[in-house]
DNA sequence: TTGTAAGCGTTATCAT
DNA sequence: ATGATAACGCTTACAA
């Protein structure tokens, strides 16, 4: 049983109110009973009661981020954000994921419960409908990740997409002069697929380069499955400034790796880029060009407006949109292309 | 301000105690008030307040994962492994680990400080010592991670890296025939390398296939480090039935592709294999034999050990063993020696 | 079966 | 500057 305040101030001849201010530097204690509380705290090893404490003060110093997935580099990058955030801001980081047998309203209903948090970050780009009722009933403050939820009232930081893809199409039309791009997107109900492809179908359209139904495919974003289809496609995709679009790094890399093992030579014969930035884009040889979507700021960000939310909780809610980079290496060209 | 539980008793008309009785079905209540209560508690939305309930309890049914580093993917799997099994288990996980400024020990204190969690998995691998010590003060439950303290008698979860590094080794020599092998281990104070380099010293002696301490590199585990140094050596390491043994996948997969870039073709002239079977091994071409580090289940099993142990925290010290897996796929050319 | 009341370890308000 | 004492919301003997 670890020691309680008033073990300390019975040891330090004191009012346990007097220990609790010493604690808590409210108020001014005289220099000399502070030294006899300071030191019977050290001497008992005392460390204050956290649900006490949380039952005086309605506050954890803990914020729970609430993912629909732990896969991956993209989920894992949120987290390391977030974490620095946290702690950087004196607070702890709960982490809740739906296990495969549970769907996202159930964890978030559990995770909600227990609140023993101050706050929640919720993703919810992968979640199946329904989500916007739970978190009217809310009691938590709550910030929402990836959100494309129109019109809502609350904080909430995404990533502009459609931006970061655009800047890549304009890249490959003004800087490399591509003359035809094909597009392999993910599945054709991925929200990021769908605004990378719109972003495809926009440049293209405003600088007037040619481009059919039949230059856009959809895979299912895996590495393998990319190297497969592209084993059988590559020689089709060669041509003077031709180029593939790849909606994530990993396919992008596979195209790569199965151009190199047909004798296609990238970027000379077939420039390919990717999307994402993630560690994939440097490992690929040559180094894919690329838009760096930045996930551990966006879960930095989240904590960010949550800490500040918990702060004030009268402020007008926050919309934070977060930039995408546009990442040039090799593999689109633009070096030897010698336009940029 | 959410209700409290003699808001419930108040509108259901009984006792605070008959509430708590509902809520955890415990002891008997009649049907008639059970129902009674059960509609208050439908109506008000009551939600049992968490901290009072931990003063009481001293519980919280969260547990913490201490981790060196958040970066890449090696620590995110065994954040998802112990996740799904905290969850599992009906505990929340808190996850902590240290920013660039603090060291392992403040970070360790800190956390425990605040100590509304019911125990603690320590990771200490990457620690720099004097962890002993702070472990020692610890009033929480914990069980340790990778650990390499001996004689300690807490309840740790480690991963037998001589063992794994063994099978690949054996692998080579005895299924592949490999006349030469040179290994490429990261810095020399690791203590995964230090682990996989006693396995090529101890397997290449047994089976008399000459080594000098000129086959062995120590880089730092990176892929664009790995590429750099193959491009400048693969030339004298190609050669009949010669291997390239990298301490980590993403070494392994620099010195494929360097390979390739030079011309030489794996594993034909020059067999090349990984360590921990990261996302990486599989998109490498070929994909690289490696040996499979169970990091989820390291993270699980942490979890499980845990929270075991807070069920009855009488029971002796139990240290896991986890056992690493060969992966053979093309790039040792096992399929092509034929003589497996 | 249900109610009363005594904690649990804090912080906060008020005297002194 | 310090000390009583009343919350905070809950669980749990013990009593009825």
């Amino acid at each position: 049983m670890p020691p309680s305040i008033d073990q300390v101030a019975r040891r330090a001849n004191v009012s346990i109110s007097t220990v609790s201010r010493v604690v808590n530097r409210r108020n001014v204690v005289s220099e000399k009973t502070r030294h006899r509380v300071e030191l019977a705290i050290k001497e008992l090893g005392y460390q204050p009661n956290a649900f006490a404490r949380g039952l005086m003060l309605r506050k954890s110093e803990m914020v729970g981020l609430v993912l629909p997935d732990l896969h991956g580099e993209f989920y894992s990058e949120i987290i390391r954000g977030a974490n620095m955030q946290a702690r950087q801001l004196g607070y702890s980081l709960v982490i809740a994921s739906a296990r495969d047998t549970d769907d996202a309203q159930s964890l978030l209903h559990g995770f909600h419960g227990r609140s023993i948090m101050d706050g929640l970050a919720i993703m919810v780009s992968e979640v199946t409908g329904g989500i916007q009722e739970v978190l009217g009933t809310f009691r938590l403050p709550f910030v929402v990740l990836d959100d494309d939820i129109d019109g809502a009232d609350h904080d909430s930081v995404t990533i502009d997409q459609l931006g970061g893809a655009r800047a890549m199409m304009r890249h490959l039309v003004e800087t490399c002069r591509v003359s035809r791009v094909f597009f392999l997107g993910g599945l054709e109900t991925n929200v990021d697929t769908i605004a990378r492809l719109k972003a495809y179908r926009q440049v293209l359209g405003e600088h007037q380069v040619p481009f059919s139904a039949s230059d856009i495919y959809h895979l299912d974003y895996r590495y393998e499955t990319a190297w497969e289809f592209a084993r059988q496609h590559v020689s089709e995709w060669v041509g003077e400034r031709h180029c593939v679009f790849a909606a994530n790094d990993e396919m992008a890399s596979g195209v790569v790796d199965a151009a190199a093992a047909a004798g296609v030579k990238v970027p000379e014969d077939l420039a390919v880029v990717g999307f994402d930035d993630t560690r994939v884009a440097r490992m690929t040889r040559p180094p894919l060009t690329t838009v760096r979507v930045p996930m551990a700021q966006m879960g930095a960000k989240a904590i960010e407006l949550l800490c500040s939310r918990l702060a004030d909780p009268a402020q007008p809610a926050d919309q934070v949109s977060l930039q995408p980079e546009l990442i040039v290496r090799e593999s689109c060209g633009a070096n030897v292309c010698g336009a940029g």
